[in-house]
DNA sequence: CATGAATGAGAATTCATTCAT
DNA sequence: CATGAATGAATTCTCATTCAT
């Protein structure tokens, strides 16, 4: 019963933070970190602002803790439970699974990549957090692809963030709507042309 | 006499909004665009703090006009200049002169960067009047080359995006050092690594 | 049977009281009473806020209530107890008496202190509850003194007053250290000297 | 002409922060410095809240400025310009000018003199600022009137702190009206009997 | 009665912008 | 045009107090 109560109140407070945490990120989507106020963040959370507080010891701090929340979204399920064995395959299921990322942590990522422009310590949180751990499966396997001859000799690390570049800034722009040429390419079209560019190359084969 | 003291004042007032742009890119690159300060502007740039508001009415157009500073680099030159022969040189051509852009106007980009996110306005400027203009050029090379089959058909939009994106991560994060493993790689390995992956993709052929 | 339960409530609700209030006398003496909050006065009391406010109805009454228990600190016992006939030995007991008080209540005092200088209400309250009976006792002596013809015409009243002060500047510098010169001065030489001061005067007789 | 352009901007610099410390001065006095908030201090010295912040960097700097402004308050005029050669008119002249001295800033002292309970910094700038020079005068001359015989040996820093523990207390009780009985004393009988009582003791002469 | 999470009214401080000189 | 003192709205964060459990 000791115990119970104790989760209970851990639970609660978890739930509480979770909730601050949807409120601040939707404010911070809309206005950005800074144009947002403390105030609209509680009112958006359906809390008062010195609620804020309990939680969260500073604004930026809910920036800080949106990066935690991201960083669980590595790859593992893609790697792990049985991923296909054709390259082409596995690249399109990430891509995939990257867009609908996007598509539903976009907003919250949007004012955390604009900070780390400024603020060094959260772009290495960032780095450490979620580049890192997102990228780890793919480096893994391109680096397995090259020992066994399959991939060119180009450094993993080189690679992944190529794709990672590649997807933000397509897909970045499909959502954001600045270029409408975006509107006559569905996001499986720019998937299958990713692939066929990261794995064929412009140039056609001459031979 | 009349015309030469219109055009000594008018580069007198160019003079000066220059000067309080390369203050304001120097404060804004260094504090990020929302902590710094016009006081911190006024002083780097040499002037007061009301004269700032005789050139630009407002901090944000500070940043506005940073956009049509940097508008001015598309990639004109290479393309009218004899441009190489070979996909190989030219892409690099192409990939060298970006990075020593990158490594000069970086820290004016920043800033503006991190603004994008949030501020549509500027999002949209940015995108007209700089990723647009510096990517012309190279969208009509792919397309010529598409049509002329040398290149698969990839949407020239998306392949120019996706070379952004590459650089955009790969240089930014050589740059801003916050992954050690790109010590070990010079610029001129990562643009020709880049070269690769972009003409001739991972897989290599098995025929 | 019902009295005795009540009693003993009441023993349970007086002794929270003087818990509560040895540690808000605790986190006063070190913080200042403003900058103290009910929540280190909690932690410090061993109680949680909201019990506080069962027993004191305001912060501010936290001190009030202070002012009662030091109000119980007269010098009946020296004037009860067979007081010293001889003047010199009467008021040296009654400084060194004041000595020991300043150096056990002195952390009570200083938060209460402070704040009679801004809140007229708690200063005619500490005037009546502490500073009244505490010299009550000596004025009466000085004034029969007077009466008997062996002290000067000097208003008994002024001549509290002014011992209070001697003792609470020269105690109170000593205690606090500010001035190294206090530190070659014991507290016995610096009664000794007080009571000459005050029965003897400055000026060598020269008869 | 530059000169004089400079000088009078220093002039009106100064008498800002002279404004502003009046203000800040009388609202501190009226409510205690923690009770007054910012806002009223500037409506009291007549400018904005904005303004305060470019003359003193923190709400508490108000207060160590003030330090600075009573420090100036020493005895020297009295010690200087052909002092008394009688110890009795002397010190009766240091008491009256001490007693005009608290009439006129007592406000100004009143929450200084609250602040050093908690605020070690500002104790100790108080001292070293206001104390020290203001009873160096009089330690100087106790020393001396001891070294010819005239005095009895007591510590000139315990006379010096002693008379003003005795004005500080008398004086203070008086004008804040705490205790009606010092009605019936006036100031001038007041000063008088203090300096009985410093320079002749309560004892009377018993040869 | 005890608890401590929630509250929200402030408070100090900052800073873009204005404008008299 | 240049200046920089003045402005005051806006913002983050604090903390005494309340109240449901």
């Amino acid at each position: 019963m000791l115990d119970n109560s104790l989760d209970f109140k851990e639970q609660m407070a978890e739930a509480r933070r979770t909730q601050i945490l949807m409120g601040a990120a939707q404010v911070f989507s809309e206005k950005g970190f800074h144009k947002a106020t403390t105030k609209e963040v509680a009112k958006a959370a359906g809390v008062s602002e010195g609620t804020i507080y309990n939680y969260f010891s500073t604004k930026r701090d809910l920036l800080v803790a949106m990066v935690d929340q991201l960083g669980m979204n590595s790859l593992k399920n893609i790697f792990e439970d049985s991923p296909p064995q054709d390259p082409r395959q596995l690249l399109k299921a990430i891509i995939i699974d990257r867009m609908h990322l996007a598509a539903e942590r976009g907003p919250m990522m949007a004012p955390l990549l604009a900070e780390i422009f400024n603020d060094v310590e959260l772009r290495e949180l960032l780095y450490d957090q979620v580049v890192i751990p997102a990228s780890r499966h793919v480096e893994q396997y391109v680096r397995q692809q090259i020992d066994s001859g399959r991939f060119r000799q180009i450094d993993p690390v080189i690679v992944t963030r190529a794709l990672m570049g590649t997807l933000v800034f397509n897909v970045g722009l499909k959502l954001s709507g600045v270029d409408d040429r975006y509107n006559d390419i569905s996001f499986d079209s720019l998937a299958e042309q990713v692939v066929t560019l990261f794995l064929d190359g412009l140039l056609v084969d001459q031979s």
